[in-house]
DNA sequence: TAAACTGTATCTATTATAATTACACTAATC
DNA sequence: GATTAGTGTAATTATAATAGATACAGTTTA
């Protein structure tokens, strides 16, 4: 996971906690880290996902442009389109082999699943709901979502036929 | 997701295949375009999880350590330890900012939930399963068998992408 | 002892990622 | 309408991650 994706939570964080406040791409850059440039092409892209608000042109910036409650990690790691579990074969000589072709086909497969799985576990997860957590102190153990998720995993198999 | 997890699995696959068979690095890297050292590598965290068998000397090499129904993608990912949903932060000054750490926690926290989830549905592959499937495939047309796949990724992206 | 292997470290090449620079375009204000 | 402060985006450079290549110590068989 490439920290575009860190980036992107972590600039929207900080605007979801001041909606009247308009940041330009200098001071966020400040606050989160990261290159104004940087900030520029990833506020970009959540833009054209309907994530943040911007405007050009003096006094213009960025500022929340939807509900925290409804920015979730999901939608985020859409807008970034960071990838992760993108499976890479070997550089070399893949293509001539039909052997190859098949095994590529299974694994795409199952790895659509995991992604789609991915996806709607972080959909669980909105701005929202992490500042309330980071307000809150104490941390509770993950097992519960982890539970939770893995019921709709596992309908997805069920679905999709994972086991042969 | 690095080229090792889909170069292990792969080698794992043209093991299971053929239970009799031992295989040197030479042989397997010709099989899965690869670098013989490498395979060298990946073969060795495997058998530190007790996927393969290997042996040194004359005559030696690799051969499959367990049962291919017992062999499932989410051992493979574990001996691979590959992280792809490890969280990267941006390169500089994060430790001074205290509201930084827990927005860390917390992200920390719901990435290690997705992490979770990724395993358990990992676990419901084997390579056995896989195995079975490149063999469907086979006796199916091809392009069926690709109309399928496709039918299901559209569904997917469908229902993710429908919410916009 | 020699041959054929794995195991592993190190160096180099390639690729992916991030930072930087640059500049066209936009909008507010004087 | 000119100036100023901003985004949008492409191009370039620097850095980090990954893969390939080489080398050689250790192991097993013959
Ligand atoms: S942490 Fe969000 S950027 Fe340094
Ligand atoms: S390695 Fe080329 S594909 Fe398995």
């Amino acid at each position: 996971m490439n920290s575009q994706y860190t980036i992107a939570v972590h600039c929207l964080i900080v605007l979801a906690k001041t909606p009247d406040h308009v940041w330009n791409s200098e001071s966020l850059s400040q606050k989160v880290h990261a290159h104004p440039a940087r900030i520029r092409k990833i506020m970009s892209s959540l833009r054209k996902n309907g994530l943040v608000e911007t405007k050009e042109g003096l006094g213009g910036g960025y500022r929340m442009g939807c509900d925290p409650r409804a920015c979730t990690l999901a939608r985020i790691y859409q807008s970034i389109s960071c990838e992760p579990l993108k499976l890479s074969w070997c550089a070399t000589g893949c293509a001539q082999d039909p052997e190859f072709d098949r095994i590529r086909s299974v694994m795409d497969f199952a790895f659509t699943g995991a992604e789609r799985g991915l996806e709607e576990y972080l959909d669980h997860w909105s701005i929202d709901s992490l500042i309330k957590r980071t307000e809150q102190s104490v941390t509770q153990e993950p097992e519960t979502m982890a539970a939770g998720i893995n019921e709709q995993m596992n309908a997805h198999i069920k679905k999709i036929g994972g086991e042969g």
